[in-house]
DNA sequence: CTTGCTCCTGACGCAGCGGGAGGTCCGTAC
DNA sequence: GTACGGACCTCCCGCTGCGTCAGGAGCAAG
């Protein structure tokens, strides 16, 4: 029963391949006996390895480093979790980082397809860029909150937003072409408007605002490229808003 | 201003190393004019090229990916992001998995620290392993149960039950070795009071009460191992709990 | 012409194995 | 004795995205 097994018993028990026994000894983690003819043979000791170096890549932790550990019986099992834990940490946030610029993407995908002005694949990697020209524009920080806001708004509303603002910008554009005085009720109703759905995803923060701010002027052809409109136009519509904010004192 | 840029050039426009831009080259995705001498020319297109690869590796897109992309200007954007979005949130998945037994060591170390039974460097392994050994009795779903539940009770509260439960299986063997009648009050607050503990965590969920009933019979060891306490003590703690329960009816 | 900087082409290294080539060994059936 | 199917052996390349030399050539300025 407690015989030595040859690699393949072994493989077959753990649940690993012969090509990882093979590869954990040349880390030097393994050192099975051998017989004459150079078979290895895996006692005991040897398999209680193995399920200790399994154990340890549940953690995560690299053969190397598990190689330092098993070799040093005093080694500090909290320093050697906490290590861990910020390695992961790092990777899951760089993860979560990448996900939130699928997700802004999957967003603006949907949405364009939504109303009608759906982005043709050649335009597709233009309009990526303008993205991350306009993320640049925004601290890690006020990335962070923008997203905190959004799962705060849930699905539903971001979508409702979504559908709107293609029709508000529709609609102030049809008061500048028609003249409408920026002081008239009609225009502050449409700009109050605008300003409250901006208030709602940067959850009134003035820091957010104020960037948000800078994408408009800075990025004017991002920002137009991911709505779907024309830059110039984008200016009038932006130039027209604040008009009327300030004829509103 | 539009001259064809050195390679160290927009190296250093684009953030990117002179190697990297070797590679992106190697693989097919970049392929600049050369001067009579060799030396790499970039002209606007490939600029632009450069830019369009980085804005795709902010997705988490791998280069042959990439390749692939570039070279099909008919490609679906929404595929192509369906595609990172399940393979990024594969990838968190196995990091949250990862990071959720280190959490578990974490707890288990702070508490048998904070009890005054701290787990010596040379049975750490074995703890480990104990660990694993408990988790392969929970289906992932339970799992992700238990580790809900965690989160809704919080940090507080998961560190004052840790610090009950040795006084709890201290208290029960008092009573056990003082012959306490299972069906005296005494002994039955105190197993009700077990059982209110076990319940708080497992939300109530009988099946996942079920195979926590699993864990004590089939890994005994296991268990015993994680609180710091003789197996075969443990063994008696737990028969004399049940017999409690019996004679509640 | 020399100095000093930029550029060139290989080629190895990392992490954790997968997978194949080409050869040896083992147990069993004939 | 031998022939055959597995199991085992030892290299060695491949993947991912470059970093990092090594050794040599081009180029502008003094």
């Amino acid at each position: 029963m407690d015989d030595p097994l040859p690699i393949g018993e072994l493989a077959a028990r753990t649940g690993l391949t012969v090509r990882a026994l093979h590869h954990y000894e040349d880390l030097g983690l393994l050192s099975p006996t051998r017989t004459v003819a150079g078979h290895r043979r895996y006692g005991p000791r040897e398999v209680e390895r193995v399920q200790q170096i399994r154990s340890l890549q549940t953690l995560g932790v690299s053969l190397r480093e598990i190689g330092t550990v098993l070799e040093a019986p005093d080694f500090d099992p909290a320093a050697l979790v906490a290590r861990q834990r910020a390695a992961l940490a790092a990777e899951q946030a760089r993860l979560s980082d990448l996900l939130g610029r699928l997700d802004a993407l999957e967003r603006l995908l949907r949405q364009r397809a939504q109303t009608g002005t759906p982005i043709p694949p050649t335009d597709f990697l233009q309009t990526l860029r303008a993205m991350q020209d306009i993320e640049q524009h925004y601290s890690p920080d006020q990335l962070a909150q923008l997203a905190d806001r959004r799962r705060q708004l849930g699905e539903e509303t971001i979508r409702a937003v979504e559908a709107e603002w293609p029709r508000l910008f529709e609609q102030v554009g049809q008061a500048m072409d028609a003249g409408a005085d920026p002081a008239s009720p009609e225009a502050r109703a449409l700009i109050d408007r605008w300003d409250e759905l901006v208030a709602m995803f940067t959850n009134h923060d003035p820091g957010i605002t104020q960037s948000l701010g800078n994408v408009w002027k800075q990025s004017g052809g991002s920002a137009s490229q991911m709505a779907g409109l024309d830059p110039d136009r984008m200016r009038e519509l932006f130039a027209y808003a604040q008009r009327v904010r300030d004829a509103r004192g």
